[in-house]
DNA sequence: CCTAACTATGTAATTTTATTACACGTCAGG
DNA sequence: CCTGACGTGTAATAAAATTACATAGTTAGG
């Protein structure tokens, strides 16, 4: 993509459709990006084993007007320090290793879905909340503990918010479903089936159905409107993680769209709602 | 400070120490930073008003072996101007504005998260989760969704877990703590006086105190091991954003760490899991 | 108030770095 | 086995940065 804010994750993406020496310098960089950007173009081309024109081209191939624009736009992309190339944990990993492989995936998958986000979809997906009489969060499985935390955030705004996790609990929701309830549905993978046959139940209804799934999946198919998430989970041998904070911080993105919606008059109720816990608390000092 | 990350406000905070030229040059680049690494120090001194020298001069003034090194110096505080300096929604934040900014501040709150990780906590949590005979996550409010999120990824190491978000169910459970038993705690800010209370219920029995939350806090204090993490809220006006996040995040870590414990022998077993869930999803197509 | 000495700044030469033009080699299709 | 297109390197050229040095401006001591 043209506007692609990361240009190591470009390059290795990029690899396979490289040729001999253009690989040779991908590989250069991509094996140690920090030096790259400190090195001369005659000393890249060495390390790499390749000529400097060969550079040069390369460089070109990948936007830059030449090699010091290259390396601004290089150094750019590793500002935060991420290592973008998402590494799978392995069984010798140790504890130096593995949390720092762990918070890198989880920042890359953010640092993807933020420069694909669905903007339209979002605006959307705020205007039917804001409008909405009733709102159901459904999801099972990890996605369960998603939809409880998007439950903790929108019955702030004097909507009544209910959570469910029980299949046969959403099919008898989804069945007396009406005019102005939302149904806000919460899956990963978007192919469950109890989800999709109870996402239709719904369109039996006047209810709206919105979804936070995969693209072009049979929920977000069977949804009026469907936040499509691509994130890749393959890294990932066992258990699910980016995956759903991406979702988490999406909903955080429609509660904050659902409060600038509202306006300044919702704020003192907020405050309100957040001041309610001091008593729970022992005070802090300072 | 000498590892100062941002060049630019270095430069105007030196501006007022500064000759005439060098006042010209550092006025030239604060202008239009963006501009000044793009340029070659040519167009820079032209534009600045003096010579090329000078800009060179200017350059190792502040600690760079020379004006390319300064470009790139210069390229980085600019990306990280924007990543680092979290960004607060305002009420006329637009569609275009408000969800990248909510992106970046958790993603800036994983990369703070990261680079202070409290790794021999993570370490100690990891050996207590592995050798307890039964893990209890007790969590309320926003925590009580981390805390069902856990229980989603570590019932799978063959551990009873049990998670539980009513205070009361907790000073009961706490009461008849024993040992091989842990109890994980999950307390953004630390100071919830029933948690607290619970946690000291537990110290009189057996079983094993953890807890993730903030350093120094009650909750901490009562626990045989805390995981510090000191995630600041402050650019949140009144919804918990990113201090879940890294919560969730970190308890990947520990689940990670238990997999690689458990050794390869685990496996299996989580594929099996996995595999469990197949015959409840429509086939994915290709 | 002048001058010596120092600092600040610019000019021009030099060196380093990057780009371009071109030639050679290699591989696929005829 | 030839031919042409593509890939790659060599060498020439151009651009950029740095250094050495000269000059102007400034301050302190006479």
């Amino acid at each position: 993509m043209d506007q692609d804010s990361n240009l190591l994750s470009e390059l290795s993406a990029a690899l396979p459709e490289l040729n001999k020496s253009e690989t040779k310098v991908a590989r250069a960089i991509l094996e140690e990006p920090e030096t790259a950007t400190r090195s001369s173009i005659a000393v890249l081309a060495a390390a790499a084993g390749v000529s400097e024109p060969s550079v040069n081209r390369f460089c070109k191939k990948f936007g830059a007007t030449g090699f010091p624009d290259f390396k601004l736009k290089l150094a750019r992309s590793l500002v935060s320090g991420v290592r973008y190339i998402s590494r799978a944990v392995e069984m010798d990993d140790g504890i130096g290793t593995y949390p720092k492989k762990l918070f890198d995936n989880t920042i890359t998958a953010l640092i993807l879905a933020r420069d694909k986000l669905p903007l339209a979809a979002i605006e959307g997906a705020v205007e039917y909340l804001a409008q909405a009489r009733q709102i159901y969060f459904l999801g099972l499985g990890t996605s369960a503990a998603v939809a409880h935390d998007a439950e903790h955030k929108f019955f702030r705004f004097k909507v009544p918010v209910t959570t469910c996790t029980d299949p046969l609990m959403h099919r008898m929701l989804a069945a007396g479903g009406g005019a102005g309830d939302v149904f806000f549905f919460i899956s990963h993978t978007g192919r469950t089936e109890t989800l999709v046959e109870t996402a239709q139940l719904v369109r039996n209804t006047e209810a709206t159905v919105v979804s936070l799934t995969a693209e072009g999946s049979p929920l977000a198919d069977a949804s009026h409107l469907s936040i499509d998430l691509s994130v890749s989970e393959n890294t990932e041998e066992y258990l699910p993680m980016a995956s759903r904070i991406v979702q988490l911080v999406v909903l955080d993105v429609l509660a904050t769209g659902m409060t600038l919606q509202r306006g300044e008059s919702i704020l003192p109720h907020l405050a309100r709602i957040k001041d309610s816990l001091k008593p729970t608390r022992f005070p802090s000092k300072g």
